[in-house]
DNA sequence: GTGAAAGCGCTAACAC
DNA sequence: GTGTTAGCGCTTTCAC
């Protein structure tokens, strides 16, 4: 590996002229200098050492990601399109603003502060954090942070992007009720964050609309229990007219089992996902949905968290918009 | 950032006797230093700093693991549920392991190699490159490397770790030979590599009985029109027994067309794909397919890539087992 | 315009 | 058992 000494001697000049080359201070370079220290440079393929970069400057260029899942699972990751989308959209930003990306799934706070320490992280990229674990973290690190689809309680909170969830239950809560339907069930895997607002967001649609039944329930957690528990409410939940399911997994998943059973969608029963992932068009009929677009949520993240290291304004949204799609799960009840 | 010097100041010691405390070197200091030092070293939560021991030792524990994508694009990445649970088993094992994961979505071998060198990175592991990418890399860089499911044909070659893709096409093959598919015509996007082997599997099963007829052919490569692309084939489609895509995704597509045009799974054509993917499950009927185990997959390639950097012999598996996986999607044509 | 020298936090060889 | 010291590759201050 050739170092900025070695490229000094061989250009007969000291380290500094070169470390002034390589950054751009040319003012006080001499043009003959200037000319020859690059094509050494370009010969040499001169790479600068990192390690030596960050002990001199005490900056690493390195953003933590770390995802969280459900008590120590590898929850949001398995079998989740949107998690790798994402990922893969914040390494193509980080990468284009000149940073590197160092990736973890965090179990712990403790483990997630250690790993920004050891690294001298600049910021830090959550997703899957509780936002209690998120304000932890904050605290503990003392570094930039930017959470992915937290919703902040109390007066403490993180920086955040996310979505307009509630525009999206209650535009999706719309469209349900104008289809004619008087009785919506909204089914998620629990009651916070994202899901509590999408839920809010239906039942304002309700509320609005005197006459519309909204009620949501909570499925179980765990996967491999998802599809017995639907099959076991069956005979509850043929009783509504839609199901509004938090996101287009849990909608095909519903699909299935309501087509397992000998019910027919949307004919018998209308139902609806969140996300438009490519779960939406994978089944029959195909799922009516609300949209998002994750890759600009990933770049927002990451312009939100240059912000934030550069202590300079943010310009961005901070809730992306999201957009009905309509398909063919929903038939008009009227 | 507490530093040892400031351990050392604190306990009346020398910065050595710390280091030596903090890497166990404990043969040679007495135990009411250990003890001491030990304490301070809890109430300070003493961090080492990852830039001082990288350039001081000249290793960064830094394992950087590349993903690649057809022409610059994400295509591995995207909708694929695979590379989303591959990420997470190497990141799992890397940490394990007392390393640490740089990712990054390479788009130029001149671009990985940067990285890798500008990182000091202590082993790579790719996804989604081609064998020659892998082979270049490998070369500049100088490091170990192990890609995932690679196939290298002449002398120049990488260490590996995938797939027994010919055993998973021959197992599939003789399972519809035995239920009498007479014709049965693999679908893949490409014809290199594991798709070529699972081909090549088929291929074999279908000579080893004279009378089966097995064929291949190539989709287009752009998510986008491989539907219309299977809509367009339908009515020479039709006249084959079965058709054995390449992947879980690809046959689910193929049986949503199908159903699309009328087209009775299994009674009409049989369809099966490989890899046992979550898809597999949710669609009807669900798919009979050839099972792998990612997770031990990810789990062998951080295990080879160690043995690698430690130069120590590897015992594992560079192919792993494959499995078939009855379920709905084939009937017995006899 | 250019260069010498100190220092970033740590390790390791060696002296005591 | 313990401490001194040089050095890893780079930046930065300051002197020339």
């Amino acid at each position: 590996m050739v170092r900025i000494k070695d490229i000094a001697k061989e250009a007969g000049v000291s380290p500094t002229t070169v470390s002034n080359v390589i950054h751009g201070n040319t003012k006080k370079v001499s043009k003959s200098n200037i000319d020859k220290i690059q094509k050494i440079l370009e010969e040499h393929q001169y790479i600068p050492s990192m390690s030596a970069l960050m002990l001199a400057q005490n900056r690493s260029r390195l953003i933590g990601v770390l995802i969280g899942g459900v008590d120590g699972k590898r929850r949001s990751i398995e079998g989740d399109p949107f998690t790798s989308i994402m990922l893969s959209a914040l390494e193509l930003e980080i990468y284009r603003k000149n940073y590197y990306m160092l990736f973890h799934m965090s179990s712990t706070s403790e483990e997630s502060w250690k790993l920004a320490a050891t690294w001298k992280v600049e910021g830090l990229i959550t997703l899957g954090l509780t936002a209690e674990q998120n304000i932890e973290l904050q605290k503990r690190c003392q570094i930039p942070l930017v959470s992915i689809d937290n919703y902040y309680e109390g007066r403490e909170r993180a920086e955040n992007i996310g979505l307009q969830d509630f525009e999206g239950g209650f535009k999706m809560g719309n469209y349900l009720i104008e289809n004619g339907m008087k009785k919506i069930l909204f089914l998620s895997d629990n009651d916070i964050g994202v899901d509590h607002e999408r839920w809010l967001g239906l039942q304002r649609a309700a509320k609005e609309n005197g006459s519309v039944l909204a009620k949501h329930w909570i499925m179980p957690i765990k996967q491999e229990f998802q599809m017995q528990w639907l099959k076991d409410q069956l005979e509850e939940i043929c009783k509504w007219d839609a199901l509004f399911f938090a996101s287009d997994r849990y909608a095909q998943e519903g699909i299935l089992v309501l087509q397992d059973m000998g019910i027919r969608v949307p004919e018998d029963i209308s139902v609806v996902g969140f996300d438009d992932s490519p779960y939406a068009k994978m089944c029959r009929p195909q799922l009516t949905t609300v949209r998002q677009d994750v890759m600009k949520k990933g770049k927002m993240v990451v312009k939100k968290l240059m912000s934030l290291i550069k202590e300079e304004p943010f310009d961005g949204e901070e809730r992306l918009p999201v957009e009905l799609v309509v398909r063919d799960s929903v038939q008009n009840r009227e």
